[in-house]
DNA sequence: CCCGAAGTAAACTGATCAGTTTAAGGTAAA
DNA sequence: TTTACCTTAAACTGATCAGTTTACTTCGGG
């Protein structure tokens, strides 16, 4: 295949200029955004952005794909999935919950929502790269534990989201409604500890 | 006090425009919906749209606080809170089921989060009207249920927000993200039989 | 040292849209 | 019928903003 998928244009300042509307468009939103404000933040001219990408919102898009990959790859390689259940569903939970607690995570999230029905490939990119990807993950983790007796579970893909939810427990409304904007580390341990405890009363195998 | 509260004009046309404003935001969102869209749709002159609020910013907080306050009274108003834990908790996992799954709910909720910066007021009042008064209500229930000796919690507000959040696994990004715009019924007992059991093993009191 | 590609600032175009104004109908109560 | 207000369509204002163009500068490789 000759060049099937439009791959930016490589040159010196690609790299200002997606760092530039990172900024912007993670503060402002995609509507909220402008492009001579973009330009002003990365430091370049506006013809030379439009020199890189064709629009705002192929723009938008590169940005917001790059933050979600960026994200997630953190996220998932650092289990041991030897460990015992407990410690191991609290390590994701703490995770989950940084994340989910993250200005970083806020804003893409509420982006990706605004812009839902401006961009349907954006959500979809953005769900299959962060819940789909650690649901996956859990899956492979459930299914060890309960080869070693620890879990049982019937429906696996239902436990994980489950979990995914717990995690959110109390703070996410509180992020995403701008009642908050950051926790305290035990209110964060609370709805950790909170979710680790009911996750295994309902699916742990008991001693 | 003489006019505190900026209560808006009565009139004639006063619903219609209410009317309008309803559907043409709910369909297009806030940037989206232009006032000329709001007029056409209300079946109302521009002018007299302007008589009857300042800005389209008044109009909006308008039809959405109404909206809010509409859907949560009948959310609320139709347990019978000495049925068994079981029971009462089924129900209020299907009503919540089905507003999360509901085209209004998506709809409300993406406003909301995508609007929260220019009008934090209104995420405010969204978040206290509706999973807060959920919340409380479900609290009260857990006290009756607690006395009865039917559930054993140490952290009820914690409960009730997990109950919550366990009630939206799997639908609510599947909704929220346009992955998907309807569910089977099955689909949501999956869902709500899931909530329940798990709520139940880690709070009811054994038999 | 020179040439061509890449970058720049600034002005411009065309479109959209919130909010206002105008001049002309309606309508209802007195 | 008169009077006072409500409503209307349509034109207008002023602002914002995506995207383009122009004429000028910068800079690295040959």
């Amino acid at each position: 295949m000759p060049d099937g998928a439009p791959e930016p244009k490589k040159g010196r300042k690609l790299d200002q200029v997606l760092d530039g509307a990172r900024q912007v468009f993670m503060s402002d939103g995609y509507e909220g955004a402008s492009v001579d404000d973009i330009a002003r933040a990365a430091g370049v001219s506006k013809a030379t952005l439009y020199s890189y990408f064709p629009d705002k919102k192929l723009l938008f898009m590169q940005v917001a794909k790059m933050a979600c990959h960026r994200q997630t790859k953190n996220v998932i390689e650092t289990i041991d999935f030897n460990a015992p259940a407990t410690v191991v569903l609290r390590t994701i939970a703490t995770e989950m919950v940084d994340f989910i607690t993250s200005e970083f995570g806020t804003r893409v999230f509420r982006i990706c929502v605004a812009e839902s029905g401006r961009f349907p490939e954006l959500a979809r990119e953005f769900y299959e790269c962060a819940p789909m990807l650690i649901r996956a993950r859990m899956v492979d983790f459930f299914r060890i534990a309960m080869d070693r007796g620890e879990l049982r579970i019937d429906d696996v893909l239902l436990a994980a989201d489950q979990f995914h939810e717990l995690c959110k427990a109390y703070l996410f409304p509180r992020m995403v409604f701008s009642m908050s904007d950051s926790f305290t580390r035990a209110e964060k341990d609370r709805v950790i500890n909170g979710a680790v405890e009911m996750f295994m009363a309902r699916y742990g195998v008991k001693p």
